[in-house]
DNA sequence: GTTAATCCTG
DNA sequence: CAGGATTAAC
């Protein structure tokens, strides 16, 4: 699937809440699985992924980015940014004729002179506010007399946008003051612009009520005239009547001209404003990867910047009690880092440094998304070639940088960093010679640059750690949590491998304590509730954090009871005799993937973890 | 045929 | 945990 025509056609459009239905419209809101022609009985064994598009945690970025941007968007169409064209549509619709008038001063005298009659009424209307004081009545008889003529007009309203209704009636009410004139002009040019007019029309709800006034005052005081005045003395109004239009026509024409100014400033504000805010998040964000570099480059030479406190010191050899783990402050390696986004996932991903983190995010909030194409987890190449051309960052291959829009905004500094590959992507498929896999795999023993592709049972602890935080990593985030590895396909695979065990593991235990539980007689599934005291959760951090490097995100015991009911309900409701019964759990565990600390990263959390 | 993920086995 | 087998999406 190509993202660059709908998603840059959902930046655009307004109605964003849509675009997700026309981008996938072959989607179904179901798991794929459970389509029929999917299930293969063939075999007796469980296929838990087959039929499962390959690496599905990486499918689902695209969409949730797509709408983030596009609730920016929608942000600002609903905000005080307008695009030019529809302020002036807008105003169109809200003044019809202020456009009209002044279009027409200078190039149709006779067009002109037909909005004359009919534009005067505001101005004489503008004049008369403060001591005209007619009554109701007078007005209500005003409309009667012109009913006759309103009925075309609402012929041509039954068919419009009842949205527009109200603005019709506004203009028809305008019209009937004009008794005798030729509205047919008039008449017919607003009409279409109304027509253009509906997006942008509720800004200026409380302008039009106060012109609204305005025209009814007129119309009360055009009836006192018509009372007032004689039927020859029709001549004489009508030389009063084009006396106060020019002045009607001028004062519309300034104010007209003061909204767009007023509408273009504030669009060009906020687009200057957005763009001051990416660029400043950019800069941090290359200042953060400079200052990474340069503690890596500091750390290969042996030195340590930081100073470090003990490593996960609140832990006593017992796991804390929930609510006051809520409460405590993050304890981790680097406490620093870990307050700012160790143990809250809002602030990790409220800033965009981590591509990978945040569009896993939203991901997770977004279930059943569309698969795209299947990409190579162990091959930064093929991610490449799928992803526009010049967009190098390769691991998210249709995510919101393919947009024609946005791309240019995103860093410079994501280009040939280290987590990609070091920069060539294109070469890693060949291997270049001195690189190649089997030079590198001989020992681990790093190269000039400071990385080794071998992988340590240092690595494979903290690959256990970072499985609390997330079940389903992509390569691309993976290689970004091991940037001391230089990463091939073998140990990419093996990476990958890893947490494939990883997850065998966590869902063979998961099977088999909710078989327990359904064992010892529990009925509901909102009965199992697991706390850091639970023995499954345990027996999990026995498996993957066996020295407590590091305290478990409080996430993990949702993560733990959410899957335990999953397991619960399928086998007591008897599904687990269908195939590939697991995979929808899968999917529900897939959606609770958090993002990892950023002090993962750092090479002295490696360090740590050797104790 | 290639690839990715799981299942199975040791 | 790793290797091989298997499956299904490309």
């Amino acid at each position: 699937m190509s993202s660059g025509g709908p998603l840059s056609q959902s930046l655009n459009n307004r109605f964003n809440q849509l675009a997700p239905l026309q981008y996938f419209p072959h989607i179904s809101p179901l798991p794929s699985q459970i389509l029929p022609h999917r299930i293969k009985l063939k075999r007796s064994r469980q296929r838990v992924d087959a039929g499962e598009p390959r690496n599905s945690y990486q499918g689902n970025r695209l969409p949730m980015l797509q709408q983030r941007f596009a609730n920016g968007f929608q942000l600002l169409n609903s905000g005080e940014t307008t695009s030019t064209p529809s302020a002036s549509s807008a105003l169109n619709a809200i003044f019809p004729w202020i456009t009209q008038s002044t279009q027409n001063t200078d190039v149709n005298s006779n067009e002109g002179e037909a909005m004359k009659d009919c534009d005067v009424v505001h101005d004489l209307s503008q004049h008369n506010t403060d001591n005209d004081d007619t009554t109701i009545q007078e007005r209500e008889t005003s409309r009667k007399s012109s009913v006759c003529e309103e009925d075309e007009e609402e012929l041509l309203d039954s068919e419009r946008n009842p949205n527009e209704m109200d603005l019709n009636k506004d203009d028809k009410e305008k019209e009937s003051c004009d008794e005798g004139s030729p509205t047919l002009i008039a008449g017919s040019s607003s009409s279409s612009r109304r027509k253009n007019a509906l997006p942008q029309r509720q800004c200026f709800n409380k302008l039009q009520e106060m012109f609204e006034t305005q025209r009814r005052f007129y119309s009360q005081w055009i009836e006192q005239q018509r009372k007032i005045l004689g039927a020859n003395e029709e001549e004489h109004k009508r030389v009063q009547i084009q006396q106060v239009q020019q002045q009607l026509q001028r004062d519309f024409a300034k104010l007209a001209q003061s909204l767009k100014q007023e509408l273009i400033s504030t669009l060009n504000n906020s687009i200057d404003k957005i763009i001051n805010e990416f660029i400043t998040a950019e800069a941090a964000i290359s200042a953060q990867r400079i200052s990474a570099a340069a503690l890596e480059k500091e750390q290969s030479l042996g030195r340590n910047p930081f100073l470090f406190q003990p490593f996960y010191t609140h832990f006593n050899g017992q796991f804390a009690n929930p609510f006051i783990n809520s409460t405590m402050n993050p304890s981790g390696i680097f406490p620093s880092v870990t307050q700012s986004t160790g143990f809250n996932p809002f602030i990790s991903h409220i800033k965009p440094p981590s591509p990978t983190a945040t569009i896993r995010k939203a991901d997770d909030l977004s279930p059943f998304m569309p698969r795209k194409k299947r990409s190579k987890v162990t091959d930064c190449t093929r991610l490449n070639k799928l992803s526009s051309a010049g967009n190098r960052e390769g691991s998210h291959p249709d995510s919101a940088r393919s947009s024609p829009m946005l791309s240019s905004y995103f860093p410079p500094t994501m280009v040939g960093h280290p987590m990609y590959g070091q920069g060539n992507f294109g070469s890693e498929e060949r291997e270049s010679p001195i690189n190649s896999d089997d030079a590198s795999d001989c020992g681990p023993y790093e190269n000039s640059t400071g990385s080794s592709s071998t992988l340590t049972p240092m690595h494979l602890r903290k690959a256990k750690l970072m499985f609390f935080y997330t079940r389903y990593p992509n390569s691309a985030l993976l290689k970004s949590y091991f940037p001391d590895i230089r990463f091939n396909k073998n140990n990419t695979a093996q990476l990958v491998k890893w947490f494939s065990n990883f997850r065998e593991f966590f869902y063979n235990q998961m099977d088999k304590y909710a078989r327990n539980y359904l064992a010892e007689g529990i009925k509901n599934k909102e009965d199992i509730i697991v706390t850091p005291e639970s023995e499954i959760y345990k027996n999990l951090n026995q498996h993957y954090n066996r020295n407590n490097h590091i305290q478990p995100p409080e996430k993990l015991t949702l993560v733990i009871q959410e899957t335990l009911r999953e397991f619960f309900s399928a086998v007591q409701s008897g599904r687990d005799s269908e195939p590939s019964w697991k995979k929808t759990i899968y999917k529900v565990i897939n959606r609770m993937d958090d993002t990892i600390p950023e002090y993962f990263k750092d090479p002295n959390f490696l360090e740590r973890l050797e104790g």
